[in-house]
DNA sequence: CCAAAATACCGGCGGATTCCCGGCGATCGG
DNA sequence: CCGATCGCCGGGAATCCGCCGGTATTTTGG
C-alpha cells in the first residue's frame, strides 16, 4: 500500500497541497523539472493512489455556517445502516471517523446557528449519547501529510 | 463575513470541492454558463474569501503513515506559544482544532506506527493530559460544505 | 565487466484552455 | 424615459496540456 516517494515526489505534493491547481509547468518550474516530466510524476501519484484527487476548500463561516462543533457519539450495538443514511440526509455532518474507545464515531458538524446545531445533534442522539464540543477557532487548518524529516 | 450565493455559486462550488482542478470551460459547461461569466463567478468566490484555497489530497497511508488518531488534550493555564512550537516542529499533527470543554484543543496525528505515535502523544502530554483514540475508518472522508436544502 | 533493457528526463508540436477585451441585454434609481 | 451598473456572451492572443520521439542515467542479466 505505502510507495517510495523521493524528494522530488514530495515537493510536488507540498505544492500541490498548498495550491493545488497552478499549472503543471509552473509546478516543474518550482520543483526544477521540465513540464513533460512533472506531468509524468503526478500521473504516476494519481494512478498509485497518493493523491487521491484535487478540491476547493471553501470558507464555512463564508457560506452561512457560522458554528462549527466535534461531536463524539457512542453508539451501541451493530446497525450502522441508519447512521450512514443520516450522513447521507445531512450535509452539515462534514466528516466522520469510526474510532476506538468509548466513543465508536467522531464527527464535525456546520451549523448555521446553535438552535441548527442542536436540531442536528437530536438527530444523532437517536443514536446513542451524543457528547458535543463547540470550536473556537482552527489552531492549525488542516494540512496534509510531509515528509518526517 | 457571510455572502450571498445562488444556486449556481452553490453548483460551482460543488464541482469545485468534487474535483479541483477541472478547467473552467468544462465546469462551465456543468453549470450551464459561459467559459467567461464562469471564470468570473469563481474570481469573485475566491476575492470575497469563500474559496480560501485549492488543495490536492493525498492518501495517509499511501505516503506511510499507517496510524490516524484523535488526539484530546487538556491543556492547563494560557501559555499556548510552546503549543504553537510543537504544530510547526510536528508535521505528523495534521490539523488541531481549539475547543469547549474539558479538552481545550482536539488534534488528528498521523504516524508511521504505534511507537511512533506514541513518540508524539508523549511530546502532547508534556502540555497536559493527553486522551488518544485510534481511528479505524474514515466512514465519512472529509467533505465540503453543502446548501442546506 | 559489458551489453541490453528499463527508467527518467527533455524539447517540440497540435489542440485545448485561459485571460483579457468590447459589446449586449436586463435591472435599478432618479 | 434615461443613464448607470451588473452579469453574461463571444472573440483573439497567450498560455497550457497531452503526446511524440530522442537522449542520458540506472538497472538487470550474462
Amino acid at each position: 500500500m505505502a510507495v517510495n516517494l523521493d524528494a522530488t515526489d514530495w515537493a510536488i505534493l507540498s505544492e500541490l497541497q498548498r495550491d493545488g491547481r497552478i499549472p503543471l509547468s509552473e509546478l516543474g518550474r518550482r520543483v526544477s523539472l521540465s513540464a513533460s516530466a512533472t506531468t509524468e510524476r503526478v500521473r504516476r501519484l494519481e494512478s498509485t493512489g497518493v493523491i487521491t484527487g484535487y478540491s476547493a476548500a471553501v470558507d464555512l463561516a463564508a457560506v452561512g455556517y457560522a458554528v462549527l462543533a466535534i461531536v463524539r457519539l457512542k453508539y451501541p450495538g451493530s446497525h450502522h445502516e441508519p447512521l450512514h443514511r443520516l450522513l447521507g440526509r445531512r450535509p452539515e455532518i462534514l466528516e466522520c471517523l469510526r474510532t476506538t474507545g468509548d466513543d465508536c464515531y467522531v464527527m464535525k458538524v456546520a451549523a448555521s446557528s446553535m438552535a441548527h446545531l442542536e436540531e442536528i445533534v437530536n438527530d444523532l442522539a437517536e443514536f446513542g449519547s451524543a457528547n458535543t464540543n463547540l470550536v473556537y477557532s482552527q489552531t492549525l487548518p488542516y494540512r496534509g501529510p510531509n515528509p518526517r524529516r
